[in-house]
Formats: structure tokens, sequence, C-alpha cells
DNA sequence: GTCTATATTTGGATAGAC
DNA sequence: GTCTATCCAAATATAGAC
């Protein structure tokens, strides 16, 4: 007897995920360009061409991948726009980014990655700057946050905390052994999310 | 009559000049992957053939533009040692940093892209590895800096001061048009480079 | 839907003439 | 020292059988 064509869509998406998730998988660790289409089939458990039948090409598997990260963004600055107060929701940004690059530093290590490429590579490009699209969007809703706080120049503001907590989880993702990342974490939520925004320069 | 084997010697040089020259510039415009061999010839302007007679390929290609990096680097440390306050070698730092990335940022960009590569691509991740050395040892003499300056715990306050040195760069060479570079960089001063490293969390 | 086999392309590297 | 021609390996992508 035939499957339904219900049964064919389950089918469908869950080979689908397994290929994704062993595309992801790959390109954390060896990167883009050095995971070859044959390693994502194999760690699959697939064959090359059937990859093919579920994935246009290789970008099409960094698209997908790419969707996903943006989706989990966005999901913390809904989580983060929950809050009550505006210093609880930058705490929650903090803490957020803080523990997502602890607990995955070749996750967060990838992005960055994908997005200090050149230009000129397109295929990459394209891709980091969809995410750099998104990282621009919670920026926006960054920027009132501290508007909401009372900072002088909310924008700078907000500028100065995404350098600070960009730089941390660089540091980090570099040096984790000795880093004392909960240190930082904790200098940060007190500089940034406590009333210290009212005094232009910390003085 | 036959060239002298000065003369020889000095052609040999300029040509792998030549040679690296336009490998650098090929690879931070497309990145060390995505940049051939062919096309590092054809921008240097000789055979393919003729370039492995300099290189012995494209390895040793990243691996003599990472030594001038790191040559670069040491310059800059040694620069800032020659200063008489340790206030005035840290200010040194910042601007040395800050004004680099300001020039070039694309030269930044393909640095911090070299070492977010994940290990396994072998051959990145080993010059990648080199210039990261030659990064500790700067930061060895960073962290003697903020010992002389008095800082209450210096490791952690160079770590610090890291992390925000690297952060406004990411930021810089991400959002170029829009950030208030010059701002950052006399907020950081002033935060790191006076009498502000007395009082642990600056309150 | 899935596989195997193969076509095609690209790019790193070498050989040998000049 | 320099070039052209060529080899070889890897990787993307497709064709066609089951």
């Amino acid at each position: 007897m035939p499957r339904t064509p219900e049964e064919n869509e389950r089918i469908r998406r869950a080979a689908r995920d397994k290929i994704l998730q062993a595309a992801m998988e790959l390109f954390i660790e060896k990167g883009f360009h050095s995971a070859s289409i044959d390693d994502v089939a194999k760690r699959a458990d697939i064959s090359k061409g059937l990859l093919y039948n579920y994935f246009k090409g290789k970008e099409e598997l960094l698209a997908a991948m790419v969707d996903l990260r943006i989706e989990e963004l966005l999901e913390v600055m809904r989580a983060a726009a929950a809050k009550e107060t505006p210093a609880e929701q930058l705490r929650h940004i903090v803490e957020g980014a803080l523990d997502n690059v602890r607990e995955r530093p070749e996750v967060f290590r990838f992005y960055l990655n994908l997005f200090t490429c050149p230009r000129q590579d397109e295929v990459v490009a394209r891709h980091g700057n969809r995410l750099l699209g998104a990282y621009a969007e919670q920026f926006e809703a960054q920027c009132e946050m501290f508007e909401k706080l009372g900072a002088a120049d909310p924008r700078k503001r907000s500028l100065h905390f995404s350098s600070t907590l960009q730089g941390i989880m660089l540091m980090y993702t570099n040096y984790s052994s000795g880093f004392p990342l909960d240190d930082m974490k904790a200098q940060t939520i007190e500089e940034f999310c406590g009333d210290r925004n009212l005094q232009p320069d910390g003085s």
C-alpha cells in the first residue's frame, strides 16, 4: 500500500533535518570551505546524490543554517523585550550572549568567521550580511532600551555596550582557558545595566 | 656578460617581494581559500610555474604574510615600551591599534578571520596560532604596564583592556560608516590610561 | 527516495623547453 | 629565471538505474 502524502512529508522533513544537522556540525568543525558535500553526506549517512535532492547545493545548506541562527537571535530579543524594566532587558541580553558563548564557543566563532569574511567571497559574504542585518535590528531595539534607561546618548551608549560584549566574546573564544568570564559578565552588567548610564563618562 | 651574484640576488628579492605583495592583496580581497595561486601569479604578472620557484606553495605565502604582521606587532610594542610612563605606553597601544584599524580595516578583518578559523582548517589555523602567540607575548608586556600603573589585579585589568580594544575594532570593521571611533578612543584612554585603574570597579 | 557511477571544473603542483 | 604544457587530486554537480 502506498504511503500517504503526510507520511511522505514527515519522512522528507526528517531526512532534511538530518542533513542540515550534519552540515552544521561539519561547517563548524572544519569551516564552510573545508567541509565538502561528501563529508556532509557521509555524516548524514546518505549518498551524495540524495543530498542534492534536498538542497540545491552547499550554499543552500549555509543559508538554512544562517536562517536558524537568525531565528535564535530573534528569540533572545523577544525574551528580552518581555522583561519589565530596561535594566532587566539589557541584563538579559548580556546573559544570553555570554552564556551562549560559554556553552558553545565554536558556534560563536563560526559566525564571527562568517562575517569577517572578505566580501569578495560572495557565497559566504551574502549570508554573513544577512546575519549582520539581524544584528542591526537587534541593535535598534537595544538603543531604545538605553533611551528608556535615561542614557544621555542612547545610540552611542548602545554601541559602547555592543563593543564591550563583542570584545568579551571574542577574547573568550581565543583565551577560553584563563578567561574570567563571570567576572566580566558582572562588570558589564554593573557598568551598563545600572544607573551609570546617567553619567556620560562614569566618573 | 653574465650577471654578478649580487645582481642576481637583488632581482630575486624584487621578484619575491612582488609576488608576496600580490598574494597579500589577493588574500585580503578574496580570502585565503578563495584566492588561487593562479590569481596571485596573474596579479604579480608572472607565470604560475615561476611562483613555485619562489614559494613552496600557497601556505608559504600565508606564512610570509603572517611573519610580516608579527613583525609589525612587535614594532608597535617596542615603540610603546620606549615611552616613559605606563600611562603613555598604554595610550600608545590604544592609538596604534585604533589608528591601524581606521586606516586599513580590511587588514584587521583578514587577521581576525584568520584566527576565528576552525582549528581543523589546519593550514590556516597553524598561522592563526602563530599570530595568536605574538598577541600573547604582547599581552604579558601589557600586564606589566598595568602593574606599574598600580592596578589592583593587573592581569584582569589587562584582559578587560584588551577585550574593550578588540570589541571596538570588531565593531568598527562591521559598522565603519556610523561608528564614532574617535569617541571610543577617547573613552578607552580615559578609562584605562588614567588613575581609574586604582579603583577596581570605577565607581 | 535512494543509490552508484560519472561528467565537469577547478586549482594546486610538477616537468621540461628555452 | 622564466614560460608553457601537463598531471593529479579534490570537490561540485548530474544522470540514470533500482
